[in-house]
DNA sequence: CAAGTGATGGGACTTGGTCTCATCAACCGT
DNA sequence: ACGGTTGATGAGACCAAGTCCCATCACTTG
């Protein structure tokens, strides 16, 4: 691997994250992102799809991660059982380097509509990847949709938890998912 | 508004579904679009803001709706009860002539990861605006949350069953989300 | 030491998207 | 009837994102 300088991609993703902070996100060219990286704008894509990906890099393992947890939950666990198990295998990645910039990602994504979009995409595949993972355990559709749609809730509001008070995100996520059922078993009926 | 050759805008909206149905969304080049509508790419832009948009034009006017109806629930109503309100308010557009291409819409959106993408963006912004009202309704945060999350699954599910079976939108969107409701209050805790 | 491998550089090329200026049909007031 | 205004459009320059192809160069292997 490290036959140039090393880590190519982490300094992409370090200029990238610098330099929209700095000039914002629509102001940066890719080619000045590579060029503080010391690279140029072919490597750029040999390492990034495209402009936005350098903020959701590494996301492809979290869809791994929920898979295995999901499927790693004990038989005996429901739908939301199941759910909880994807949440805390994710906790290894959040709790990486990689995640250290988890408050500048944030802000950088939030006021951007392009990253927005990127960022709902990336959700909504969480979402997809729960409620399959939930089909295959022989959870009903209409329960694996939901409880995978909870799921991402809890996620993103853990997930927020976790940046503003830290502690073990397994601990915040379990928290949050707990939360987020007892919300939804309280809500009423339409009429 | 009508000094040239009228509905420009609709225009555009037909020519872009034949095209991408026939040759694939990332075959097709604004120009080509515009072309067969009789325009150019300058006009074409100034109707949407982009090559994706085309296939979104007229959700703009679904956030008032959902505002509106959320606002317009009788105040006996739960945080539901205002979801329902808004899924109703939005019948009105889904049986109108622009959204007799549906089907048709829905899968060309499915086919491709760009336009994925804008979906979920716009599905986010009705969550965010269905989440805005119920908190204007004075709704616990988490419940809001909780309640907009519920209310776009019941409507991507109403609208898709819909496509399907055909019938009177608000009745099935009603169902489908009494049918979300169901199956939340029922999910049990993790252990 | 020669051949191979893999990450990079460089540059041509297409297309999405912005911007500015010109055009031209309908309308409006005198 | 006439000149000015308005608003949608056309035309074309221009920039940046993204693709492609080929050259290069460091390091490895036989």
């Amino acid at each position: 691997m490290g036959r140039w300088e090393p880590d190519a991609g982490d300094r992409l993703v370090r200029a990238a994250l610098d330099l929209f902070d700095e000039q914002g996100y629509e102001n940066t060219a890719v080619a000045q992102i590579a060029e503080r990286a010391g690279l140029t704008k072919s490597t750029y894509f040999r390492h990034f799809r495209d402009k936005r990906e350098v903020l959701f890099s590494g996301q492809d393992r979290l869809l791994e991660l929920i898979t295995d947890g999901i499927a790693g939950a004990p038989e005996s666990a429901g739908a939301l059982g199941a759910v909880e198990g994807a949440l805390v295998a994710m906790a290894v990645t959040f709790t990486q380097d990689r995640w250290a910039n988890g408050p500048r990602r944030l802000a950088v994504i939030a006021a951007n509509d392009e990253l927005r979009e990127r960022d709902a995409l990336k959700m909504a595949g969480f979402a997809r990847t729960m409620k399959a993972g939930l089909l295959e355990r022989g959870v009903p559709e209409l329960d694996a949709d939901v409880a995978s749609e909870l799921g991402v809730l809890a996620l993103r509001r853990g997930y927020a938890q976790w940046l503003e008070a830290g502690g073990d995100f397994a601990e915040v996520a379990r928290r949050a998912l707990e939360e987020v059922r007892g919300a939804a078993v309280g809500l009423e009926g339409a009429e």
